[in-house]
DNA sequence: GCATAGCTAGACAGGTCTGTCTAGCATTTC
DNA sequence: GAAATGCTAGACAGACCTGTCTAGCTATGC
């Protein structure tokens, strides 16, 4: 039995061929930077296999982002899998994605470029972007809620934001990594404040008045 | 003295009106979303004006972010200056930002909206934003190392990844800015923690061998 | 043996994009 | 008054992009 398809088929069916191309593609260049002839000359795959398969672009870039989302997920249920004490499965979680993100080929989020470059809400895109990040919100707050920290939330919200900030640093600079590498330790900072509810320091900083931002300054903000 | 130039001059140079109308519909859209003929309608100007005053829409691109960037700056400078003590200047800078990152009309940042629109570091778009990045851990770096904190470096680096990820949760949550509204009470936390170096913590999370993360699983990454 | 399903190859339409060019108007400067 | 400067209006070239269509090939199932 030679080639399972068609002339130039390498594996698989053209739809895996084309979404494995496509991810690839989109990942390294940005989804409107990578167009549809683009994805069929790299695939080898005929435009009417593409058309076929997926009813236009954005449905392609949807199916692609929904894989990725189940992967990432798979990979989650195995970290979070490989110890039972809710404070640690946070902290090897936040230490595996700080690992990817500071590795060399890593070009940050999926998602969050999804965002950025279909900025409607609307956008079917846009759309699974939110729907990943919700997701992950909602597994970080329950490992929290299981280890019983004073304040699920508030730790879940702070270790997200640690998340994204590494993906981006991994985006902007890479293949350098950066102060991705600091995710793992900043993470444990805090867990263990969150395990062991902070003591007031000895020189707290308070909330002061602050003068109003301009508008034209929350486009200019890093 | 009428209108300054022109038929339909609102006001200031024709260059101005392009800088201004460009950004906002960069940061709104995206920058490859918008194209030379939108901003040309929309600022009321002349393709020629454009061109005489922008050697392409890469250049365009560029100006614009090296205008945000002088913004965010100067109202960086402004923060700094309202207190002396290094500390409690890190905590309104972070204050700031998560105000103006859970504000309604906040789309995220510019700078790494633009890395991942123009993912080739050498971009000219790309590498403007790679020098604001730089500047920003530079300042909060200086800043962590006149605090007299153990490790100014971890600080300011555990600072970064916050302040990227409340701009990530604007851009994926627009207008609702969700989990950005943790920034300040987390930065404080971390803050705090440099400040009073953390004791072991009663149940200390060390961290343990893991499985290597599959290629495939790189990209998924959330 | 024949129908069906999945695929290829490539032409094509219609739209959009960047960047150039021409011709001419209005204001300022000398 | 003349030259220079900054601008307008819009045509235009050439590239590229998405999505459709036709014609035909190949393997499988009945």
């Amino acid at each position: 039995m030679p080639e399972t398809t068609g002339t130039l088929g390498t594996s698989g069916t053209a739809r895996d061929r084309i979404l494995e191309t496509a991810g690839r593609l989109f990942y390294e260049h940005g989804f409107r930077a990578i167009g549809i002839d683009t994805i069929i000359r790299e695939s080898g795959v005929a435009k009417m296999s593409l058309y076929n398969n997926f009813a236009n672009k954005d449905d392609l870039v949807a199916a692609y982002l929904s894989t990725a989302n189940e992967q990432f997920l798979g990979w989650w249920d195995q970290m979070e899998a490989s110890t039972t004490d809710p404070l640690t499965q946070l902290q090897v979680i936040m230490d595996g994605i700080g690992d990817v993100a500071a590795s060399p080929g890593c070009r940050g989020c999926s998602f969050t470029s999804a965002s950025g470059e279909f900025p409607e809400s609307t956008h079917v895109a846009h759309a699974v972007a939110i729907q990943h990040k919700n997701e992950v919100m909602s597994r970080l707050t329950r490992i929290a809620q299981k280890a019983k920290v004073t304040d699920p939330d508030a730790l879940a919200a702070g270790l997200m934001l640690l998340i994204d900030g590494a993906w981006t640093a991994a985006k902007v600079y890479s293949p350098e990594a950066h102060h991705a590498r600091y995710l793992s330790a900043t993470a444990r900072v805090l867990i263990a404040a969150a395990a062991a509810p902070v003591r007031p320091a000895r020189k707290a900083v308070k909330r002061q008045a602050r003068q109003s931002i301009a508008p034209a300054e929350q486009r200019s903000a890093s």
